[in-house]
DNA sequence: GTAGGGTTAG
């Protein structure tokens, strides 16, 4: 600050009466500037308003523009006081010209308040002045980058109102967020106004909108973008080819997908890749064709194809459900021969041998990730908590001291992960004490004790969760009824099973394979061996089909009852129709 | 620069 200006700031200080004392323009200029970056707004607008008494036809809308100038690089601006100003410019009768709003737009776009800056903009397009393309480039990539995707929308379609073409990498990255967060739709329209403009997009505009209706079963509006730009001309390349396999695995939709990776081999620009067997790989493994996954993966690597640590976590995961101990011990030395780090998705991969007891092997190769340096998160820590029961181990502490360390926080599946630890124990009353604890109980920490109680034949208990669901405002689902059938059946209550399993049906409840393989247990342990076939035989009336343990939960009473018409015709159907795995 | 992967209850 110069010396006459800090006089001057002193002079103000002291009194309003002392105001006639700034004659000259120039000082009351500099010292509203200065006053507009140290002191705030307050002042500066005292010095602004002072010098309409100071000099006639004062202050110009340049003077103006220099004190927002000073504002905006100031500090401790608010925005309320900005909102001040420009009502202040109003009241002395100054127009603000195109400065007045590319200078907002500058200060506002540095300090990253876009919302404000979109409100100048069309402030600007109401006085009849048309935004540069940078001032609403600049701003289209701070609301994307900012998640404020509707204004992100508005600003594009300003800029194609004006026949701004907006540039190839902001269009990406505004699809790309619309695409991933549930806004697909808006993702689509950006993209066909894009079109209209005559824009040529790439693939790399439109796969993300390919991609995410496919992801969410959507796969007929997304073949149908995918045809539609095909004929206008536009060529696909690999990503697109492989989203549309992804959404015609995912919907089981086999020949579909088998045509569409056929389709892919006639042309070099969208050969399958990686990633398309990869995602190839996924689909057999999630529909329990295991070995033809592994011999996929051979004929991947015979074609110069290198499967990376994604496409190995598949298969590890695939292999651990199915217990497979033997591969899985396999498929680690594969990893570590080729160099590639197992990452948190192999160790949360491992979950399969858990949940099959093989806690040994899994908790080695679980340590062996843990701690070999790559970033865990809390989905790690879940897998690792299914190693405990209850709280008292110095492992679990010492895992517990990590997460806390590295600043992850537990979720509800933290808690009901050892929850379960707890009910493996012998105290039902030391469950249900943690239990308690636990802030926010889902249905499934409700589910997990009740499935608890109803394993131990704890009666009381059971009836207490039902009472403790019911004060809480929870309903029991499909995992709760099942749960209540398969205690029913153990204490010998055939009857109330069945009433549990009506109920549920009567609530609009579609059972599950789970549900009615529990039934059938029911069913045959209590000799009704026909209602259990009549079952078996109208499960389509549920939208179900038969898994492996059904067949063999029937077989096995089909023998002991010494049914053996039953038994050849269970044998004749398991033959012709080939039995779903029981995942 | 677009794409493939995981953790809780029956």
């Amino acid at each position: 600050m110069s010396r006459s200006s800090s006089s001057s700031v002193q002079s103000l200080d002291m009194s309003e009466e002392n105001h006639h004392n700034f004659a000259d323009y120039a000082e009351l200029r500099s010292n509203m500037q200065n006053l507009a970056k140290s002191s705030g707004i307050t002042k500066a607008l005292q010095a602004f308003r002072l010098m309409r008494t100071a000099a006639p036809g004062k202050p110009t809308i340049y003077d103006y523009n220099s004190l927002i100038n000073c504002c905006l690089k100031s500090e401790n601006l608010c925005l309320h006081d900005l909102s001040a100003l420009y009502s202040e410019m109003k009241t002395l009768g100054l127009s603000p010209n195109a400065s007045t709003f590319n200078t907002f737009l500058k200060g506002l776009n540095l300090i990253g308040e876009s919302k404000v800056a979109l409100w100048v903009i069309i402030e600007m397009c109401n006085h009849a002045f048309t935004p540069s393309f940078t001032s609403l480039s600049t701003l289209l990539k701070k609301c994307s980058d900012s998640m404020e995707l509707e204004d992100a929308i508005t600003v594009l379609e300003l800029m194609m109102g004006l026949n701004y073409i907006p540039t190839e990498p902001q269009v990406i990255l505004l699809i790309n967020r619309l695409s991933k967060h549930g806004m697909t739709e808006k993702a689509c329209l950006v993209l066909c106004k894009l079109l209209d403009k005559g824009y040529f997009p790439s693939p790399y505009i439109y796969n993300p909108i390919i991609w995410s209706l496919c992801k969410s079963d959507q796969i007929s509006i997304a073949l149908a973008i995918f045809c539609s730009l095909e004929k206008k001309g536009f060529v696909h390349n690999v990503c697109s080819y492989t989203a549309l396999f992804y959404g015609f695995c995912k919907k089981r939709l086999f020949k579909e997908a088998s045509n569409c990776l056929n389709k892919m081999t006639t042309n070099s620009r969208f050969y399958p890749n990686v990633r398309t067997y990869t995602t190839f790989i996924k689909c057999l493994c999630d529909n329990g064709r295991i070995q033809e996954a592994l011999s996929l993966l051979g004929r991947m690597e015979k074609r110069g194809l290198d499967p990376d640590i994604v496409t190995y976590n598949i298969i590890l995961r695939a292999l651990s459900n199915q217990n497979m101990v033997h591969e899985v011990f396999d498929l680690f030395q594969t990893i570590y021969q080729k160099e590639l780090s197992p990452d948190r998705y192999t160790a949360t991969a491992l979950s399969g041998l858990l949940k099959k007891g093989n806690l040994g092997i899994a908790r080695t190769l679980l340590h062996d990730i843990f701690y070999g340096g790559s970033d865990m998160d809390i989905a790690v820590y879940n897998v690792y908590y299914s190693l405990f029961s209850g709280f008292k181990s110095k492992e679990l502490s010492y895992v517990i001291e990590c997460m806390i360390k590295n600043d992850i926080e537990p979720n509800n599946i933290s808690f009901n992960t050892i929850l379960k630890g707890f009910c493996k124990g012998k105290s039902m009353d030391e469950a249900l004490k943690y239990f308690q604890s636990i802030k926010k109980p889902d249905l499934v920490s409700f589910n997990t004790i009740l499935s608890a109680a109803c394993k131990k034949g704890d009666s009381k208990m059971v009836q207490k969760v039902i009472d403790l669901m019911k004060d809480e405002g929870f309903k029991l689902n499909v995992v709760g009824f099942t749960c209540l059938m398969q205690y029913y059946c153990n204490v010998g209550k055939l009857n109330d099973c069945l009433d549990a399993f009506e109920c549920m049906i009567s609530q609009g409840l579609r059972p599950s394979m789970v549900t009615i393989n529990s039934l059938m247990i029911g069913l045959c342990k209590n000799r009704e061996l026909e209602a259990a076939y009549w079952v078996f035989c109208n499960l389509e009336s549920y939208g179900l089909s038969s898994d492996s343990r059904t067949y063999k939960i029937l077989m096995r009473a089909a023998k002991i009852e010494g049914n053996d018409l039953l038994v050849e015709e269970l044998q004749r159907k398991c033959r012709g129709e080939g039995v779903k795995p029981n995942n």
